[in-house]
RNA sequence: GCCCGGGUGGCGAAACUGGUAGACGCAAGGGACUUAAAAUCCCUCGGUGGUAACACCGUGCCGGUUCGACUCCGGCCCCGGGCACCA
């Protein structure tokens, strides 16, 4: 063993050795019980970065346990390289951006392996590799076939000086991040997928995902907003069109006071047509950005169509306002106003001065100049209905509604289908042909991939596609006359909602899948961030669902056990290239290997929570490994001595109690670990693997102390105790330093190679322990601890306590009027005066 | 604005199902070794009072439930994630 803590060679070394005897290839192995671990796969843009560290970390840790714990491991590797930041730095850097992709793809591949991570780079592809996409784009041709996508308006941002359409967040403050111009809705025909569809599934299942973190289903279901109301028709005066609505309170439907109606609505701009003021307001409202946020965040602002539309019950006639917080496209773009019991619809209705009409009893009296009365309660000044409660009045009007055919009941849902198209560049071709004989023509199955042309001008003005007849001039499929391309591509979260039933066969150029995914799927582990909690997770669960209905996969959720782990944050902000306060590991690992990266970025903070970078927290991980190593170089002839040949038994319960007390420690932390591993809060696993060196210093000590000074370790218990420290240590500290402790274990010539070795497992005798310490509480507060006899009985322990000293002190001169007894733990005696 | 989280020493954190608040580590202070420094090792380390034993206070703020609350409930403040074209 060598002397110094030579991080370098070690974890080269081990790397290669890895490589040569292809530890991590994964084979379908029906005999095993597979482990299919992953973590989001990244976004190729540049250096990996210190988060990256993390995240992959967190999974090989992972991966690396579920080896040792006997299971088929399958842990890949890609890339998801489409994408906007390509084309932004291709235009930077004049670069096109399939080039800069793959240049950076072998960066970060270099950086993977010099970090250890145990992938089996057999199955690693990019997605924008032909290979891949082309099946993306099969499947969508079969769900086009299937009557699963449309076409439909939708609106985007434009930036009418670039002319050109811009992604949510190149708007800043409203203008296009270039340009500075005012950005303006538009819209264009775009490609849907039918995900409400899966609505109801992918709301259900939800139940069904016991892995997964409660916040993230909650998320997902508030998402789906899956809502039970009535779709309600609103006509209007002297006009043939109609306003529809839909309401989860038609119980207060007596106290509609006004409609509400999107700008871009058919009324609002049929009246705009004689109406100047109405015209400006529809004008204005173009400025609006397309995000929701941007859209709850403006001044809610309305102007009166002068339209009037007709009560479905009473018959009264109701002002329509267009207003600008309407969206036109979900829903049907219109809402009905009830001031009193809706606060948004109270706000407009005092801003405007709109009349409201009170139709739910509140008790006691509801102050309506500070607000709606929103809870349910009886129905007043409504008639037939007064008196009825919500349940009775919402069947009640409805049934009214249904009957008179104005209305009928619906179950509506907050999501909205899946727009796809694209007006981007870098991004999969959606294989579609425009015919002016056939209309719309998906490219034949034969005639797939559609493949993106990569070498290209890029300026970034618009598609380098819309510049390339050699790309859009086709033979229509169908009929065989001249044609166009579509041009548009998809959005990335296709890649991304279906990259990982691939890594199962990869190689296969016949199919889009084959049954090593029926092997393989679902993931059992999947890792990524908590920013994917709802798009990227809904979307893959979606598609997933989409698969198993093609017969692809067998199963209908495609991650069992889900890890949203937390961000790497510096000086309390995220790390990212614009604050300029990125760390790049690459520097760290020269400085301090692999090892110490991964063992500070479990260590610092568990998994969930952001970790906040700490240049001294990383050295005092380095210091740890380098403490490991001198404690073995220094009594390696020690702990060698005991191998297997000459083990001799040993009784422990015959040992001495400061021994025995050493053994207990050893596995309590093991205990601790196994469960820490079972939740995954590596950090304090981490700790034990601290806890663990320094319990092999105190029983080194120990062994000094007690025997002969010049035959350290002359204990043969205390030496059998000590080498079996280590190897638990070894075999904890393994998925997350795996490169110093296999080289130890090498080292010290334990057996086999720690690579093959099963996780420690519990010496249940260990454990036991003849007194147990209970803690003695006074009104709840600690005021003693006590040692009893196992099995002692209430009574005799309550007896004690009341007559141990400190006990006495609180409760002396005062009637005990209780006393609690919580076996195992603690006793609490509670005293009155 | 809406949905979902988080807030514990100087710092990162721990406390498993309501039962010893601060494990493990970082920083700091003191000491040993050294000509010296670095490295390493040892000790102290939430606050206030006390020589000490010990006592009181303390988990963002206010209130509640309970024998007992970092943990459960109600209200508030601050920070973070998402909001459908960043990935």
């Amino acid at each position: 063993m060598q002397e110094q803590y030579d991080f370098n060679t070690i974890e080269l070394t081990m790397q290669q050795h890895w490589q040569d005897k292809k530890i991590f290839k994964a084979n379908e192995d029906l005999s095993k019980e597979k482990f299919y671990c992953l973590s989001m796969f990244p976004y190729p843009s540049g250096h990996l970065h210190v988060g990256h560290v993390r995240n992959y970390t967190l999974s090989d840790v992972i991966a690396r346990y579920q080896r040792l714990k006997g299971k088929n491991v399958l842990q890949p590797m890609g890339w998801d390289a489409f994408g906007l930041p390509a084309e932004n730095a291709a235009i930077k850097h004049n670069v096109p951006p399939a080039e800069w992709t793959y240049q950076n793809i072998d960066l970060m591949r270099e950086q993977f392996k010099r970090l250890g991570m145990g992938y089996d780079w057999s199955r690693e592809f990019a997605t924008c590799d032909p290979d891949f996409y082309r099946w993306e784009q099969w499947l969508f041709v079969k769900l086009y076939e299937q009557g699963l996508v449309y076409k439909k308006n939708a609106v985007v941002n434009w930036d009418p000086v670039d002319q050109t359409v811009l992604a949510n967040e190149q708007v800043i403050d409203g203008r296009g991040w270039r340009s500075g111009a005012l950005v303006e809705r538009r819209e264009i025909p775009q490609f849907f997928i039918k995900i409400t569809d899966y609505a109801d599934e992918l709301l259900e299942d939800l139940d069904k995902l016991d892995g997964w973190p409660e916040q993230v289903k909650t998320m997902q279901r508030n998402w789906i907003g899956r809502s039970e109301g009535v779709q309600v028709k609103f006509t209007v005066e002297n006009n043939p069109l109609v306003a529809e609505v839909f309401t989860t309170r038609p119980d207060t439907l007596l106290g509609v006071s006004y409609l509400a109606i999107a700008p871009q609505h058919p009324l609002a701009l049929q009246a705009a047509e004689h109406n100047p003021e109405l015209k400006q307001f529809i004008a204005e409202c173009r400025n609006i950005e397309v995000s929701e946020a941007a859209l709850a965040t403006i001044d809610k602002k309305g102007v009166d169509t002068g339209l009037k539309a007709i009560h479905p019950i009473t018959g009264d006639l109701l002002p329509i306002w267009a207003a600008n917080f309407v969206v036109a496209d979900y829903g049907s773009g219109a809402i009905m106003s009830v001031p009193a019991h809706d606060q948004r619809d109270w706000e407009f209705a005092e801003q405007y001065d709109l009349p409201r009409k009170v139709v739910i009893q509140s008790e006691p009296e509801w102050d309506y100049s500070n607000g709606a009365f929103k809870e349910h309660g009886s129905l007043i000044n409504s008639g037939d209905f007064n008196g009825l409660g919500f349940s009775a009045a919402f069947d009640a009007i409805t049934n009214a509604l249904t009957n008179t055919s104005k209305g009928e009941r619906k179950i509506n849902y907050r999501l909205r289908d899946w727009g796809v198209s694209r007006q981007r560049y870098w991004g999969t071709p959606i294989p579609i042909i425009y015919c002016d004989d056939c209309g719309t023509v998906p490219v034949p199955e034969q005639d797939l991939p559609v493949i993106l042309p990569e070498k290209v001008d890029f300026t970034g003005a618009q598609s380098p596609l819309k510049m390339m007849p050699s790309f859009y001039n086709v033979d229509c499929p169908t009929c065989g006359k001249a044609a166009t391309r579509e041009i548009d591509t998809f959005d990335t979260f296709m890649e991304s909602s279906w990259y990982f039933t691939r890594f199962a066969c990869n190689d296969q150029n016949n199919s889009m899948l084959d049954d090593r995914a029926k092997y393989w799927t679902p993931v059992d582990q999947y890792i990524g961030g908590i920013e994917h909690a709802i798009l990227h997770l809904l979307y893959a669960r979606f598609f997933f669902k989409v698969l198993r209905d093609q017969g692809l996969v067998n199963t209908s959720e495609p991650f069992t056990r889900l890890l949203t782990q937390g961000m790497v944050l510096k000086d309390g902000s995220k790390m990212s290239k614009s604050k300029g306060n990125t760390v790049n590991p690459k520097e760290l690992i020269e400085r301090y290997g692999a090892d110490t990266l991964r063992l500070f970025s479990i260590f610092t903070a568990p998994p969930e929570q952001s970790l906040e970078w700490s240049d001294t927290g990383v050295e005092g991980a380095h210091r740890y490994l380098k403490r490991l190593w001198t404690f073995c170089f220094k009594h390696q002839e020690a702990i060698k001595t005991i191998n297997s040949s000459e083990r001799p038994y040993i009784e422990w319960k015959e040992q001495n109690a400061e021994l025995q007390q050493f053994r207990r420690q050893l596995y309590l932390v093991l205990q601790q670990a196994n469960h820490d591993m079972e939740r995954l809060q590596l950090n304090t696993i981490v700790s034990g693997c601290m806890k663990l060196l320094n319990l092999m210093n105190d029983v080194s000590a120990y062994n000094t102390a007690h025997h002969d000074n010049n035959i350290p370790f002359a204990s043969q218990p205390g030496m059998r105790l000590l080498n079996k420290i280590l190897v638990v240590l070894l075999r904890m500290l393994w998925p997350i330093a795996p490169h110093i402790s296999e080289q130890i274990w090498r080292d010290l010539k334990c057996e086999g190679e720690l690579h093959n070795i099963h996780w420690p497992k519990l010496a249940s005798d260990a454990l036991a322990v003849e007194n147990m310490e209970l803690i003695v509480q006074v009104n709840g507060k600690m005021r003693a601890k006590i040692q009893v006899a196992n099995g002692s009985d209430e009574e005799s322990i309550i007896n004690d306590v009341l007559q141990d000293e400190n006990v006495m002190r609180f409760t002396d001169g005062k009637t005990v009027r209780k006393t609690i007894y919580v076996p195992n733990k603690l006793v609490n005696i509670v005293v009155g005066s």
